[in-house]
RNA sequence: GGGUCGGUGGCAGAGCGGUCAAAUGCAUCAGACUGUAAAUCUGACGUCUUCGGACUUCGGGGGUUCGAUUCCCUCCCGGCCCA
């Protein structure tokens, strides 16, 4: 009676000098160096252990030279937990997609223009993880090239291309950094690459057996091949549907060794059946920018099967007078102290304490369907 | 008492002869959000509708005009100034 059974989900423990983590995870996403409206203790009172910080976002702002001036962003933020910084590229990217008056890529690298100040940047696949490296984290991710899944065949084969030349410069770098920082074997930073391929299952192939000949062919330092694979681009099509067969089919590529991490992952549902096809880890914005827009997610189930869950958005007029609780059986600062009707009135009033709260309990939330995931994993090995 | 400016949709506030059911903002009612340019964005917001339109609105009443929220008269109400 699990819902695992028959696919390829696991349980597998990672360790990072900041700890050892067990797989599935999920990363709340603290794109600047904090997870949006919460402390490190509204943290910590979620369950959150590792997050996702973003290496354009904290080069543009405050700068690398603040962080290292602080020591590293552990020290910067105060997080003792592992941290995965991205490589920047999926922000790069979108940006210049969206606008291509804001920068230029190249097989080199990207020239972009920072949104904030208006001035030019150069990012190399280098010069990527030598900020990564800067930053102190746990686990790194290569710098690639994510088109939008709209685009032609062609241009996301050339993505493809691009992405693997870059991969195999980023291990280089990699290899390159460990050495002159003289990084000892247990704290290396895992490394991460990234698959492209868009919705085309020949390219998403072509695209990991390049990267896993990269992997073993660039020498030198103590790491044979990548730590871990993540999935490039956007895992749902134009319409919003799950792109379930791509993400099924890309994992089975991946080496069983290796870590599978589902960039942007997702929706509950979405992060089950990404478990299920062998997925390990996740990170995805959800259920902050959700929390902030007022939108909380609820059990239903408590198994994972059918709509186990159920979202509520407080700002319906219909909470105006409801003096329930949230969720009866959620001991989140929220549920235990305040109801519906109260929670609907801070955030009406737009007061920042509405999408604190909200956030925690989200977070909470999906920290809840990591720790039912692994449940339903651990009855299936008995 | 005299003068003057004004009364527009839930509120604020444009419009000053037709393209006005009436800009814009707020409020209201929904929806979206997936490696965070996102405390953001989209839609609805007089009534009815077979979604093509139809009907009643811009303080009250009366005029001018083919046509008035827009011009004139009058009444009511409010602000300011002078007595």
């Amino acid at each position: 009676m699990n819902i695992f059974q028959e696919g390829k989900a696991r349980i597998k423990k990672v360790k990072t000098k900041s700890g050892e983590l067990e797989t599935p995870f999920f990363m709340p996403d603290a794109t600047r160096g904090f997870v949006k409206s919460l402390s490190g203790n509204d943290l910590e009172e979620a369950g959150v252990v590792p997050m996702v910080v973003n290496t354009y976002h904290l080069f543009l702002q405050p700068g690398m030279d603040l962080i290292k001036k602080s020591g590293d962003i552990h020290k910067f933020m105060n997080w003792k937990g592992p941290l995965l910084s991205d490589s920047g590229g999926y922000q790069v990217f979108s940006l210049i997609h969206k606008n291509p008056k804001m920068g230029k890529i190249t097989d080199d690298g990207v020239e972009f223009r920072s949104p904030l100040s208006g001035k030019k940047h150069y990012i190399t696949p280098e010069k990527a993880i030598q900020i990564q490296f800067d930053l102190g984290v746990d686990m790194m991710v290569c710098l690639d090239d994510p088109p939008p899944n709209s685009d032609t065949k062609e241009k996301i084969e050339a993505a493809v291309d691009r992405t693997l030349a870059w991969a195999e410069r980023c291990m280089m770098e990699y290899k390159k950094q460990i050495k002159e920082r003289k990084i000892e074997k247990e704290n290396r930073p895992l490394i991460f690459c990234v698959i492209q391929g868009g919705e085309y299952l020949d390219l998403r192939k072509k695209c990991v057996d390049g990267l896993i000949e990269i992997g073993l062919s660039v020498k030198g330092g103590p790491v044979m091949s990548w730590d871990g694979y993540g999935f490039g681009a956007r895992h749902i099509d134009s319409e919003g549907n799950f792109l379930a067969e791509v993400l099924k089919y890309t994992a089975g590529l991946i080496p069983e060794n290796s870590l599978r991490f589902a960039l942007g992952v997702g929706t509950p549902e979405d992060i089950v059946r990404c478990v299920e096809f062998g997925w390990d880890m996740f990170d995805c914005v959800i259920p902050t920018r959700e929390a902030r827009h007022g939108r909380i997610f609820l059990w239903k189930s408590d198994d994972l099967k059918g709509e186990f869950y159920e979202t509520v958005n407080i700002s319906n007029s219909k909470f105006k007078d409801d003096f329930n609780s949230i969720d009866e059986k959620c001991n989140c600062q929220l549920c235990k102290n305040h109801s519906r009707a109260y929670l609907h009135h801070i955030f009406r009033s737009g007061d920042p304490l509405a999408m604190r709260l909200i956030s925690m309990h989200n977070l909470k939330f999906y920290m809840e369907l990591i720790e039912k995931i692994k449940n339903n994993l651990k009855m299936s090995v008995k």
